[in-house]
DNA sequence: AATTTGTCTAGTGAGTTGCTCAAGATTTCG
DNA sequence: CGAAATCTTGAGCAACTCACTAGACAAATT
């Protein structure tokens, strides 16, 4: 039940980007510097942000990335369902990528005595991420 | 961010003895084909569920498994903690298996962003899952 | 003693995670 | 123009986890 490095690096990097957001561009050795991250895998991380249309880059010499969208208007379960998929405990409750149970000798009834819990615990979920965004962090360095 | 088989499973099989809670025991065989869960699997998941005192067990010709706690007494959070471990999305905001992160600079400074937001997310999973009981599914089959 | 159950330990194939590497495309600067 | 700096793409890989299988063993019943 845990979020991967992936998020978490995600994540990280998008608060060294909103530092700079409106401003200059940073580089992948930048961000990876000061957020720790190996700079590799950052570029995977930053470039799936990129064609999620959070991110622009320019490459050459004065080249980077840099926010393309305001930090008011992503939210971290955007950002966490961009890198580790959907929210949803089990994905018969998943509103972004539902998928019926196969095995479950419930999933025909009319009701899951699981699927409720599960639901709500989606529900609690995606309601704080959703409503987290970027903005709300910065300038918390 | 998946429970994984081993929880779903694991709480398919407690809804079957609820069912027979203070009656008869019930053999692996019976809860995994009325479930639909492979037998050998879901004897580890049973086993584990013994060492952490919910179940009870016999051996020989008449033997199976039985609850030993009242299904009021036992909630998803504890039975999911068991099979799949700590329900924090990340370590650094887990109650009961908290981990300093080792590379976040953040770790060092009173208060890392990231945190706050994972820590609410966190809690509202345990507030749900620490609340339902396994009573609440009783006889909803 | 034979049978029926649970108990324990180990193994295994497929997939995922976290990361590395190398070749290529694009931009800037001298 | 050419060299250097940067992003881009794709492949590869070791370690781990997940979901399950197998087999020897222990205890209870008949």
């Amino acid at each position: 039940m845990k979020f991967s490095k992936k998020s978490e690096y995600g994540l990280r990097a998008l608060l060294e980007l909103c530092d700079t957001y409106g401003g200059r561009v940073l580089q992948r050795h930048e961000i990876a510097e000061r957020q720790n991250i190996p700079v590799e895998f950052l570029e995977q991380i930053l470039l799936a942000l990129k064609r999620a249309g959070l991110l622009a880059s320019r490459r050459g010499v004065r080249g980077g990335y840099a926010l393309i969208k305001s930090p008011e208007e992503i939210t971290l379960g955007q950002v966490i369902r961009i890198l580790d998929g959907p929210l949803a405990p089990i994905s018969c409750v998943s509103k972004t990528a539902y998928q019926k149970c196969a095995d479950c000798p419930y999933a025909a009834k009319p009701s899951c005595p699981l699927q409720q819990a599960m639901g709500e615990v989606r529900d609690a979920i995606a309601n704080i991420l959703d409503h987290y965004t970027l903005s709300r962090f910065a300038h918390s360095k």
